[in-house]
DNA sequence: TACTTTTGCTTGACGGCCGGACAAAAGGTG
DNA sequence: CACCTTTTGTCCGGCCGTCAAGCAAAAGTA
């Protein structure tokens, strides 16, 4: 396996592409990877035997016999490593540790005020990240890679934010270079909705091509999935629906200078300061999803207004991207159906029968878990790649 | 070179992915291409052979010596095959004939009348074609290909339009099998807008990874390439933007039977209608461009108040999908200054400067020949994809 | 017990790619 | 003119991955 010419070995082994059709998570035998692939029995054997020694397959018990001895089943082995995964938000932070599949062991809800800076706030992700895996009996070893989600925009190729607005003193500070020497492994970067986005994608509609997912919360933003793939955009600032100027949006002053955004007229703080304007005190969002989940109707009518608002926007969204499922999520989409029938309401009324007919509006199903499950799944998607299983393999073999 | 097993070889020869470096159409030498690729000697040597005797690529004079022998230059040889392009609209459709680079070389403009239905809407290009073929001394074993692009939305990849609005007859129809049959060939189908964005990309901004393309004439669509590929969306409905909700739509019937849309007020017919209200009468389209070039003011102001409408739609796009470059085409685009401006104000002014500090928003470059550029284009892509041409030449070296 | 099915392992063959070697081509230099 | 340098074009032996085929073992069914 050691490449004799000092030259990438073309013929690589292709143990990698067989991994991916298992990355599903279905077991499958031998006979059944010998189909799928068109390769012989014996080059499916070999692979098979470099990803078990590698502990990235297991067997998984027998498969029903046909007559003669039952062929054993192999899945792709989720512990074969564990990931970081954090998700930072304006005031909170979830840190977690999940396995190669996404799927959360342990977790750690920190408060932490993303204006410190970088240093402090990565220091306590870095040193949660630390204990999560000690008390997990997981060494550095074992850690596959680091994720985490920024509130702002990410150039993801270096990890780097880029102008975030509501985090100073981070405009691009090398987050994966701080985090790879106080956690360890490769550490990869995005902005926040984009990873709830991924996240979504990945656990929910594997197969699904095209789709957007809404967050709603203290700010309104959008991650796109186009060909099954993470659309970032040009300057890694795609999605940004908050600042969109909104139907109703009027003179309503916004934090970013302008007037009318959709986010001043839609977002939580929005909808509770309209809601006071009614008599109606909810305090903050979290007030207002739990009037709305009493039955307050005030409430709910202010919160489906909010969605009409998102509605409109989402309608020509729809128009230009043709998405097969829009998934809101966030804070505010805790109270969803109010939510949904005012997005609902407006989408379907406005775009073409063509774009809506297969199109589905729900919630999130990944709940309050959808950015760190998606930064777990950027790590995976990364670790997990072809490529970087071959030269997983490779080194393993040489050394 | 014949496949034994009769399974495909995984270990193919690798003469298209060398084609692939040469398809941008700079001349290289074999010591460049051993650089580019990383590959010995001896094989770049095989995999250019190849594409010699294929006639793919052409030895195109030498470059300066060193001190040695000068090393000769290959270059792509755009005229190993021609291509059928075909661009129809409502009443008009053109027909071209052009080489493996895209550039036309011989063309015709035809009268049609697309609610006559498929069999004599194609059986007159099919006759088209097949006289272009003839004319320029071109046979069928020349042909590489057939791209239609159509006025309405078509699932890509069976080549079917799917409920298109203007186009009675046409729904579920098979056009590349008609095709095939009359002229020859494989044939591939799309929307017209979605080709338009397609050749403005490859020809102008082979490198720009996102971009849209929006044409305005009769109607308004866009095409989106998204991470350097084409976005269809799940029902091939994306880039529908002429039925959006416009800003100041209000209740201007549409000819989809809503109102308020942005076709009903920024089209060609559109402006001409606002224009005969105060007074102007431009005829139809071509007169209102043409009176705005002669630098009339009234239709100049009144473009450009369809920019600003326009413009109001694109800005949430651009907050949305973060392109780096807006093209502007179709009929209307031909008056670019007045329409351009108007898009610029809004867009500029609306959106967030991260998302609009590189963008680009110009005239198309492809002026009317956009449709039929990139229909050729995408037979291009498909005929010289890797996998396409290794097949081919495992063909040749079989037959 | 005989048969079937699946696995694990081996063997011979083939094709792609590598590295090296050598001749030819084309220009510069003494 | 002879000689050197650089690059190209071509050939050859060898390595590696894959394939097809075969055989023994395992484990269940008839």
């Amino acid at each position: 396996m050691t490449s004799i010419g000092g030259v990438a070995p073309s013929g690589s082994s292709g143990a990698g592409e067989l991994l991916r059709l298992m990355l599903d998570g279905t077991p499958r035998t031998r006979a059944e990877l010998i189909k799928m692939t068109g390769l012989a029995r014996s080059t499916v054997g070999a692979r098979v035997d470099a990803l078990l020694a590698a502990g990235l397959l297991t067997t998984s018990g027998e498969a029903a016999s046909t007559g003669g001895r039952p062929p054993a089943r192999l899945a792709f082995n989720p512990d074969a490593g564990v990931v970081i995964a954090a998700d930072l938000g304006a005031t909170h932070a979830l840190v977690a540790l999940t396995d190669l599949r996404g799927r959360v062991v342990a977790e750690k809800a920190l408060r932490i005020d993303i204006s410190a800076g970088p240093e402090p706030v990565l220091d306590r992700v870095a040193r949660t990240a630390r204990s999560l895996l000690s008390s997990t009996g997981q060494g550095r070893e074992h850690l596959a890679g680091v994720g985490i989600g920024l509130p702002g925009p990410v150039e993801h190729s270096t990890g780097r934010p880029v102008l975030p607005p509501i985090m100073p003193g981070w405009d691009n500070y090398d987050v994966p270079g701080h985090l790879a020497r106080a956690v360890g492994g490769p550490v990869l970067v995005d902005n926040d909705v984009n990873l709830m986005a991924l996240g979504e994608h990945a656990t929910v509609y594997p197969h699904v091509e095209q789709m957007i997912f809404v967050k709603v919360a203290t700010g309104i933003g959008a991650g796109i999935i186009s060909g099954g793939r993470l659309h970032r955009g040009a300057q890694g600032a795609a999605g940004d629906l908050g600042h969109v100027a909104a139907l109703n949006g009027g003179d309503t002053p916004c934090t970013c200078g302008n007037v009318g955004c959709l986010e001043a007229v839609a977002s939580g703080p929005a909808v509770v300061r309209a809601l006071r304007e009614r008599g109606v005190d909810a305090g903050d969002a979290r007030g207002l999803v739990r009037l709305a989940k009493q039955g307050d109707l005030e409430a709910a009518a202010a919160i489906r207004e909010a969605g009409r608002e998102i509605g409109h926007v989402l309608a020509t969204c729809v128009s230009l991207f043709n998405p097969s499922v829009i998934a809101v999520g966030g804070l505010v989409a805790q109270a969803a159906e109010s939510l949904l029938a005012g997005i609902r309401e407006i989408v379907y009324g406005r775009s073409l029968p063509l774009a809506t007919g297969e199109l589905q509006i729900v919630a999130s199903r990944t709940g309050g878990h959808a950015g760190v499950i998606g930064a777990a799944t950027m790590v995976v998607q990364h670790v997990l790649s072809a490529e970087q299983v071959e030269h997983h393999l490779a080194e393993a073999a040489a050394g």
